[in-house]
This record gives structure tokens, sequence and C-alpha cells, in this order.
DNA sequence: TTGAAAGCGCTAACAT
DNA sequence: ATGTTAGCGCTTTCAA
């Protein structure tokens, strides 16, 4: 049928040793003699093993679970669309004996988050993937998680100290660069900018930081560029919220805002909407719900597309396979930047996630 | 293990007969007395059976080939692209039993196509790939491919009538109004643009024409901005090629040209630095070599990713889940249209196809 | 018409 | 340290 597919019972023959010798060395599981072990290597090194993956899943017959944590999707468009990944991911790993177990806290309240990070790990996962969003209780917690042997993927925020099997997410710095091109594009130098963050807890997101960072380097480097640079940040439960961005917006010499999170975005754009000035550039992040309206009727001027979905459903995918199939995980993966007009907004909203 | 999951064992078990006879009713084999059916039946009514594909998939222990059709990649950075995509899928799927065979042809040259096309479907491939380059050839081989019952999967370009497993594609028509949104982008109305085809067989280049087509729907439907548009279409080897295209910038009425190839993109470039305009916006596809020093000095001013690389990998995939998992494939799968800016472009090189 | 049994390639437990 | 063997769930062949 498969003339050229070697299986370890042909890798043991041709070393003249076992089937269960070769299984040793090629898992690393000792209890060999170093004459056997040469004998194995030098028919390995010869010949391209690929162990056919269907029939080691179907022996080990294994299952696994997957702890997922993540912020509540209720009422929060961005997370939804993590979690809509996660549940694609569920139904893909059905078929190879895994199950993902979603574990949801308040993403304003950290002692939620410990409590359910608390309750995931005391099931035993046999992996976790979390959107580590509050630094000092990842630690901890991916402390334990190690303690425990078990693997782990970040997504969203890296916590490159936590050394994760793998980090799913985009380069901030990159990303406030792309913002700063778009806010250039065909203006004219001169006149003041606004960098806008509305987040929880902004000043341990350092994603949110390493965007200003990249914004305001983009036009450090051009010396022919001069704009008044501001940066502002808000709580989402901030009093009188909407007045303090209505009055940013007075501002006749404003040209542009930049806004650093998905949830930020639909707001100033409410507030620019409803301020009627056509002259102030707008853009911020992704594709919800909140922000469509508003790229297609003009006042968001573009997006940046983090996929959310995307990488949730990813960060399962590395660890899966990592888990099941044996397969090596990359230390991190970066999306790329992805810049959403109104022109090609329906494409995104049309494809798929493979 | 694994307490939910019911096997054919436990259906046998449960109807009182034995494995056997539940696989011949599971399957329409016959050779099952009526009684016997009726109690296989009325278990399989009852719960919920879901095979393991990965069982089912060791057992038979098939091996598949899919014949992958596409232009010689030499010479060409879109279709190696194509075929590096190919070669990333070809490493996956050989896990599986599953072999790739590449058959290039010249694009330039339809017999060879047809050269081509005789030679693969001479070795019975269990499924088929192809970028139909060329439509009337393309229409007469899948009539061949479909009487043998192959499944066939298109990318590139699609051939609706020929009703394949997959497409897997662009939106030409939307491809050319993301074009037309960035060649107005900050930009004054007035003055021309050019609609640049650098093809070998255009007039047969359904997406070209539906490319140029979206362009001027753009500007046609926003009666404020009015532009003179010209259509050129060249070959590659058109003789004179760089004078002519020399000329078409000589004009200082053109404010923007928009190139619907890939390689043609590149070409326009180096006549348009050579010329040293700056006034001239530069809009063009994908992501290839030839292309990446223009974008980053600044001739080309945007980039759409076709995203061939992917394409070609995904077309793989998704005959591949079909022959080996039985998964069903989308009847077609559209890539967003990614826009490529100096800033996200190396977002772009350093993301994996995953 | 039916049941029993071999086997897909790999893992892991079990003798030796 | 090494070889043998019993599965994993399904397909398919072979007796009965």
């Amino acid at each position: 049928m498969n003339p050229g597919k070697i299986r370890i019972k042909d890798i043991a023959q041709m070393a003249g040793v076992s089937k269960g010798t070769v299984d040793r060395v090629l898992h690393n599981r000792g209890r060999v003699s170093p004459d056997a072990y040469q004998k194995v290597m030098k028919v390995l090194q010869e010949i391209d093993y690929k162990p056919n993956l269907i029939a080691r899943t179907l022996s080990s017959n294994k299952s696994y679970r997957i702890a997922a944590l993540l912020p509540d999707p209720a009422n929060d468009g961005y997370w939804a669309q993590s979690a809509e990944g996660i549940r694609m991911a569920q139904s893909e790993w059905a078929y190879y004996n895994t199950s993902i177990d979603i574990y949801t806290f308040d993403q304003y309240n950290k002692e939620s988050f410990k409590q359910v990070a608390t309750n995931a790990l005391a099931t035993h996962p046999n992996g976790v993937v979390t959107a580590p969003i509050f630094y000092d209780e990842a630690l901890t917690f991916f402390e334990r998680v190690r303690e425990q042997e078990i693997p782990y993927v970040l997504f969203n925020t890296n916590i490159p100290e936590v050394r994760p099997l793998t980090f799913i997410g985009q380069d901030a710095y990159r990303s406030g660069t792309v913002g700063a091109e778009l806010m250039y594009l065909g203006q004219q130098s001169g006149g003041k900018l606004a960098v806008l963050h509305l987040d929880e807890d902004f000043h341990n997101s350092l994603h949110l930081l390493e965007k200003e960072r990249g914004f305001r380097a983009y036009f450090a480097h051009r010396n022919t560029i001069h704009f008044d640079i501001k940066e502002y940040s808000f709580r989402p439960d901030e009093d009188h919220l909407q007045e303090k961005i209505d009055t940013l917006l007075h501002d006749d010499a404003l040209r542009g805002i930049f806004v650093s999170t998905s949830k930020g975005t639909s707001v100033v754009a409410a507030s620019l909407e409803k301020s009627g000035k056509k002259n102030v550039r707008l853009i911020g992040y992704d594709i919800l719900k909140d922000n469509l309206k508003y790229l297609r009727n003009g006042t968001i001027d573009f997006l940046i597309n983090q996929n959310p979905k995307r990488q949730a459903f990813l960060s399962v995918s590395h660890l899966g396979n990592h888990l099941v199939f044996k397969k090596e995980a990359p230390r991190e993966e970066l999306f790329p930047l992805e810049v959403i007009t109104q022109q090609n907004l329906d494409s995104y909203l049309n494809s798929g996630i493979h």
C-alpha cells in the first residue's frame, strides 16, 4: 500500500534490535545499552522516520483535559471572540480525545482570577492556556502550574519571565508604529495627536505602554514630521468618562486619536461621531461589533486587528499538538498586524479561522 | 479513561449481536438479517454514536496520493510561494500516509498544462489540487477528473462551473475596491489613474477583470470623486515593455497606478523609481522578494496580499481532511484582503502559516 | 447470515 | 537491558 513508509518494525529490523528498543530510543526512555543505542541512532540518521501519528494517538489512547482561563466574555466583545476561538478548538479537539474546560474570571477583579485559577488547577488539567492580564497574579499562578509540570500557553499578553511553552500574540511596539503610520498617511505635519488608553489596569499593561512607545517612535524617527502627542489614560468605570473624552475632542488643533484598546475604540468613536468633527482621524483596535458601524460610517478610519479568536484557537492548537502528537511548539507566534479598512472589512468578517 | 465514549463493541453488546454485524449495519454492507438489523438500529437511534476517526483511519490503512498542479515556480516569485505552501503541506501530511506529488507546467504554455495534467491523471491520484489559470483547458481537464470520481480543489483562480470540492482564494472584485480605497486615501480628487494588467493571458483571466471592475466601481459609486481611469494591459514578454511603461508614467496628470498582478507590481515599481516621481501612488500585489525593497523605500505605497503560500497549503489541507478523515470541506474559503504597508510588512514576513 | 479473529503502527506493561 | 506481547477501535477476511 505504502511502500516508502518506514515503520518502527522496519527500523528494528535494520538495526538488528527489537521494536521495544527502538521505541525506547525514540522516546529517550532509557534502559538501552550504548551499543543498541548507537545501532538505532545510526539507522535513524540515515532514514527520515516519520512516526504514524494516527497509530500513536490510537495506541496511547490517552485523553487530555486542557484548562482555558480567560476573562468573562459576557459584555465584552473582545473576550467574546477569544471565547469563540476556544469553542472552535473544543469541537476540533474532541476528535482527539481532548477536552477543553473554560474557566472565566472577572476582568476587573484580580481576586476572581486567583480564585478561578485555583479551581482550574485543582482539577489537575494536562495543560493550561491563559490570557494573563494580571501580571503579579499570573506570576504566582504559573509558578504553581510549573511545579505540577503542566505545560501552559499564553496568549494576548506575554510574560516572558514565566517561560510558557508558547506565546501567541502580537508585537505591541510594532503595532504602535503601524498605528502611527496609518495616522500619518496623507496627513500634513503639525497639530496635536492623542494616544488614549482605556483599560482597567493600565500601568500594569506593558503591551499598552509598548503600543504608545511604538507610536511615538514612528514620529520621533522622522524629523520632518512634528506632532504634539499627548497621552490620556482612563479606566472604563471612570467618573465622567464620556465628558472627559468629549473635552479632549474639543481641541481644534486635534488631528487624530490612537486608541490602544478595542473597548476604548468604540467609546471614543461614539464621542467623535457625536461631536460631528470630520477632520479628526481615529485609529483603534479590533473587529468588534461595537466598532463595525463606526468603521463603516467613517468615524473610525482604521482598525488594527489583533484577531483574538484566532489567538485563542491557535493557543489551544499548539498545546493540543504538544500533548497529543508530541509535536514541538514554537516559542512564540506573533500574528501579523492586520489593517482593517471599510473596503476589506467584509473579507475579514467572512473568512474562517483556518 | 474515556467513559462517555461508545465503541462498536458496546453497541454490539447492547444489541446482543457481534461487532461484525454492527459494522455491516453501519456501512450498509448487507448480509444482515432483518431481525439483527432492527436490533442494531434500535440501539443506534438511542445513542449518539461517533466513530473514532483515528481508529478508522489506522485500520483501513489507506494511503493517499494527491496531485498538485501548478505553474513552474522557477523564476516566478508568486508561484514559488504557492510551491512553498505545497511543500509545507507535504511534510504535514506525510504523517497521515498522504503524499503530494507536484506537477509543474509552463505558465505561458497551455499545451504544457494539458500535457502535465494528462500525466498527473494517468497516475490515478486520490485527489487533485490545481491553480486553474487556463480556463478552457481546465474545463476539459476537470471533466476527466470528475469522470474518474477524483475530488479536486481549486486555488488562486475560481471556476465555479467545474464545481470543485473547495475553492480557496480571494474575492477579486472586493480586492479591486480595496485597491481603489487605498488609492484614494488622503488623495484629492482629479487627475488620471492607471489600471495595469501584466499577464500572459489577460483576457482569459476573469479575476483580473474583476479586480479592475471593483477598482472602477469604488470611484463610480462616489460621485464627489472624479478620476480619469485608463486601463493598460501588457504581456510579460511584450516588445518594449519597459519603454511602454516609462511612457505612461510620463504623463504629469498621472496620480496613481493600480497593478493587478504581483509580477507587474515590481516591473512598474522599477520604472517608477527610475522616473524619480514622488507623487504617483503605486498599489500592487503580494509580498514577493522583488516587491519588498520598493515597499520599503516607498516606491510602492501598498501591497494587497493574496497569500499564495497559505492558499496552496490550505488547499491541500482541505483535500487531505476530506480524504483521510472524511471531514467535509467548505465550498469556498475566501481569504481576507490583507493590506501591507511599510510598518506591518515585517509582521507578515515573520508570521507562520498556521 | 453471523461471529471470531487478524491486523493497521504504535505504546507500554511484562517477562526475561 | 532487551524482546515479547497485549491492547487502542475499527475494518476486513475467514470460518462456521
